[in-house]
DNA sequence: ATAAGTGCAAAGTCTTTGCATCATT
DNA sequence: AATGATGCAAAGACTTTGCACTTAT
């Protein structure tokens, strides 16, 4: 049905996670190239999803464990937003870019606008952050969700699903 | 031990909601008072910890209800920070402001820096967004942290704490 | 009187962790 | 051979929901 982390070529992969210092394992190559190919920020759940299709045997602590690893080495960039419930992922490339979140129905858009690290007023007594990232996100109502005027709920992973196997 | 909540008037309180057409009631006046008076975004359980002690029997849930109430309403602004495990609620005034947020020890200050809202560039059809709020958070290490090296777990609201009844 | 809010209990969902086994260096 | 990664199972934590009862309008 889908070949998604075919997109990118493995051995590429393979040869990056070499140059971080970090052993090679097949889940972890795929993992690696699930998120790299993704053109959205995805959450564990849809890496694991993806991958069930290659290693039957894959568990969802693997692909968080994989994710926190590269969140930590900064391969990967952690988004929390706020109507969804899960983690996004997203791998941290040269562009480095933010996102518009519709608070309707969910979808996210990658915006190229980058307010960049303004000038930082702490208050007092707390002058010593380091900073070494942020996050900046738009939320607001996309196209479709304009002419409807409510709330939703916030977005599940919905886990349930079944399609594949 | 502490009366935190009276530090706001109840009766500003309570004009503030009947203007805002809701219903008037104990504990959501008390909510709305403790989530104005807290100085940092705080979680649904810090405010259900301080409220145990007038509401001996007020429940979580009544709590999240409010707060996602308020939420939708504008009253107030859900945050989720890369480091804390539950969503933090700041009460949206008139001052707009973002957050620092020690990603080793969980600190989180206020900051005066704003981005404001850049000029956007969607991807092709991606046109209508209509943006209505944004999120900026800096992540870095806070004054203490900046001796130490390691990265630390998610921080949990450690509910089981019992240091009131 | 009606409509909405609350508390209780339980469930649902996301995430983490202990441990034995397996794979990589 | 030794160190690290994985899978399984289970637990932990945050949040939501159904329902009966209470409360505000």
């Amino acid at each position: 049905m889908n070949a998604p982390e075919s997109a990118t070529a493995l051995p590429a992969i393979d040869k990056e996670l070499k140059s971080l210092g970090l052993r090679l394992t097949p889940q972890r190559s795929h993992i690696l190239a699930v998120l790299k190919a993704a053109e959205r920020p995805i959450s564990a759940y849809d890496i694991y999803s993806q991958l069930k299709s290659t290693f039957p045997h894959i568990s969802i602590d693997t692909v968080y464990r994989n994710l926190t690893m590269f969140t930590t080495i900064g391969v990967a960039l952690q988004i929390n937003l706020q109507n969804s419930a899960s983690a996004l992922f997203e791998y941290q490339g040269e562009r480095h870019h933010h996102h518009a979140v519709c608070i309707r129905c969910g979808k996210n858009v990658c915006v190229e606008a980058c307010p960049g690290v303004p000038e930082v007023k702490y208050p007092q007594g707390e002058q010593g952050f380091h900073i070494t990232g942020h996050a900046f996100e738009l939320y607001g109502f996309c196209a479709e969700c304009q002419q409807h005027g409510t709330y939703p709920a916030r977005q599940r992973a919905d886990r349930i699903r079944k399609d594949d196997d």
